[in-house]
DNA sequence: ATTATATGATAGTATTACTATTATATTTGC
DNA sequence: GCAAATATAATAGTAATACTATCATATAAT
């Protein structure tokens, strides 16, 4: 996870022309994130994306088709990388105890650096996955996209992490649900401590949300 | 609960005028919630309102300021009614348990009911939380609405079900986060059982979002 | 009957989220 | 090295959105 040039692959039919093939695709990619996570995905427009990077309109419109796309090819990214994280940190490990609270640590911990992929910054990227990634299936296309394999990657971290819980305890009835509301869960509460502290008790410095979650994850399935 | 004529009142600040005080106000957001639930917020328009209403949009904007305006009504609204739904199932409760068991069962559970008042429909109103609630703070004056009080509602719901948790377990360090993470995570869970199946374990016709989460606190508390 | 207030109709604005077309670079194959 | 293919840029245009402003009319209150 250093300054090694790992390539995360997400589904093709999440662009029009792939970003990682061409120097304006990587600035679209680098520039809309630090906008995004600015000012806000409402307020972000390709046009003003391509007045920051001194490009035009229609170029960004040939990588993606809408700014909706954008967000969806960045939401995949963000969950194939963070499933990249995930295998690396537990598979070395036997003890399905540590693997889970590895898994969880990763998933619910605030990410401080910025040295996978060099155009993406991905401090800025969990921001944006904590304070818009809910539009991305928050919409009236969520069946049809979800159709089109748009959700997997997200889906096959939930899986992954379940199956460390089955691995713990087998009759577990949902471990899906558990998984799906850590990883929301924590979103939330780092969004709010933000924003709106009296939803949470997260003090400064301390690793709350980890602590909560993990705490909760093991009293419940046991 | 049944067909008595409660007044649910929010925040004055909320609204420009009261929707309550006219028929125009009330045609007003009992088609509005009907529309948004049926067409998702970014499709709906206070023009298409209007038109649906037989009103003008000019006539709706005497009420609300923006359609951002009238969701954070309907949520604020929502959360009113749900305090007052807690309070009355509650408060007759001598063991904090059980007060606990019903104010999660409470938060959880679907609405397949609607009568508390009638120009709303509160199952359709639940389906517009559920679905389209989260996009109510997730905008970047987040901030400024907060400061001027306009989600106390939702903060005085989870307050008082944190007090219940505190009732049984006064050393528990988390109450807040443990509620905002039960309510959220149900309108998550019930959003991705119709939309992202493989995110949740949730069966026909069992209440295993209630199950899950009572279970999930009571475990977690102790 | 007068006045105030609520509602309706119409018009207008800046912006958005695109599409379409054409022109100009840049790269690639031979 | 040159033509052809491809990528990018520039410009224009469109329907819709989220409003604002103005004025007319209907209704209710005194």
């Amino acid at each position: 996870m250093d300054r090694l040039s790992i390539k995360i692959a997400v589904n093709p039919e999440l662009y029009n022309k792939n970003p990682d093939s061409s120097e304006l695709g990587k600035r679209i990619v680098c520039k809309s994130i630090e906008m995004i996570e600015d000012m806000g995905f409402e307020a972000f427009t390709f046009k003003k994306l391509g007045v920051a990077i001194g490009s035009n309109e229609s170029s960004i419109y040939r990588y993606f088709d809408s700014k909706h796309a954008l967000l969806l090819f960045l939401f995949n990214w963000y969950w194939r990388w963070t499933e990249y994280r995930l295998v690396l940190t537990t598979q070395a490990l036997d003890d399905a105890d540590d693997k889970l609270r590895l898994a969880i640590k990763l998933l619910t911990r605030e990410i401080t650096q910025d040295n996978a992929v060099s155009y993406i910054n991905e401090v800025l990227l969990h921001r944006i996955i904590v304070a818009e990634s809910s539009k991305v299936y928050h919409t009236k296309k969520v069946d049809e996209e979800n159709a089109q394999g748009f959700f997997l990657s997200y889906k096959q971290v939930v899986q992954r992490v379940a199956d460390m819980v089955l691995a713990i305890n087998p009759a577990f009835p949902f471990p899906h649900m558990l998984i799906s509301t850590v990883i929301e869960g924590a979103h939330h509460q780092r969004y709010f401590s933000e924003h709106l502290p009296s939803l949470t008790d997260v003090e400064p410095e301390q690793n709350n949300i980890v602590t909560f979650y993990t705490d909760l994850v093991f009293k419940t399935i046991s």
